[in-house]
DNA sequence: TTCAGGCTAAGGGAAAACCCTTAGAAAATA
DNA sequence: TATTTTCTAAGGGTTTTCCCTTAGCCTGAA
């Protein structure tokens, strides 16, 4: 039997998922909260396997619990249910703790089948989320086509202020002028349209040209 | 019939696929290249549906290619092919263009059926690397974990550092004195350990505190 | 061969960042 | 309540970055 517990403020999705569970033969309720003190509170004493857990809560953020809920109940699987079909939140609690995260419209079969999921171990991240990350994480790149074109040298020179090295430093491994060096420097803070060596640094990294 | 070329310069793999994709009644294989600026030079005057790119060739790399394609032939669908799962790979050719990936040890079946996807427009991505892709960007995060704590000055200083401003900045936006602020970046420089500003841009991004 | 783009370099000054140390007040926590 | 942590602030100095401008040299493309 695995054992699952729901916290979620609306109590009509409580009611839904809680008779969702209730008719599953392999399934059983052990605790509803409708919010997060009660559930971290509670979840202590009790072995759930399965935490349903609604990212919005009023008291608390999905992260927080997930963080608290796997420091006292580290053997607990966490699936994440939220409104929204954000990947930021799911990568938030995925670092947090979370092992599952589904969208609050998901069909029933497939609710069922992540929570069967999760209760071995695997991890369960609804399709619809799995092709937005994908989507997401190319679409993260695409901006290269807009990226000013630099020199070689300002590439490179670039790079080297990303690990940090000083212009002399810089000047030092190249063997040129720390002047040159410099003058680099303004050009790429020009070029790339930012105000200082933080700029430089984001852009960097944003357009991946480290 | 999908009009096919393909550009890689192992002959076997060449022959392999000319003959995979000869016997297939919806597609012909109009042009074998196996080099880049042979490709290049060529695709101009073809007419050509699918590229299949093998990304590492001796001349060129595959970001080149695609993105030379692209300029002369934006219709082409390019399908890149390596031999590395390497999911940075795929993020480069798809911002530059290509619109397909899969690792040269795919199945036959397989890259018929994306050879296809990518004919009507659509994206591929082999199940393989679409389930990498996922994994790393969760991963990407997951390190937030060993992040040092800061405290929430810490962290809000940071912020505005990442986000170009100077120490009076901060200091003018928090009503603070611009030596409270120094305070905090020198705390800051030695708890993330690092050198300088470019380093606290760095891990500011790297662990999300943005 | 002309010419643009890229690499080199410097002068010279202002602003910002880096560095270490000390220290009181306010919060958070034990 | 006691103790630790955080936030505040400053003195006083060094190093680095930022800024604008000018300019010769080299190389690849037209």
């Amino acid at each position: 039997m695995i054992k699952v517990a729901i916290t979620d403020d609306h109590p009509l999705i409580l009611k839904g998922i809680s008779e969702l569970v209730a008719k599953e033969s392999d399934m059983e309720l052990l605790a509803q909260f409708n919010n997060g003190k009660d559930c971290l509170e509670a979840i202590k004493q009790l072995d759930i396997d399965v935490l349903l857990l609604d990212y919005n809560l009023p008291d608390m953020d999905g992260e927080q619990i997930c963080q608290a809920v796997k420091s006292t109940n580290p053997s607990i699987r966490i699936l994440v249910l939220t409104s929204f079909d954000e990947t930021g939140i799911l990568k938030k609690t995925m670092s947090a703790g979370a092992i599952g995260y589904a969208i609050k419209t998901v069909k029933d079969e497939v609710l069922l089948d992540a929570i069967r999921t999760v209760y071995v171990g695997n991890q369960f991240i609804q399709k619809e989320l799995q092709e937005q990350l994908i989507r997401e994480s190319i679409l993260l790149k695409r901006t290269v086509g807009e990226t000013p074109r630099l020199t070689r040298r300002e590439k490179e020179i670039l790079k080297l202020i990303t690990d940090e090295l000083t212009t002399s430093e810089i000047a030092n491994k190249l063997t040129i002028s720390p002047k040159t060096v410099e003058t680099h420097r303004l050009n790429l803070l020009h070029k790339l349209n930012v105000k200082n060596t933080a700029g430089l640094v984001k852009v960097a990294l944003k357009f991946n040209m480290v």
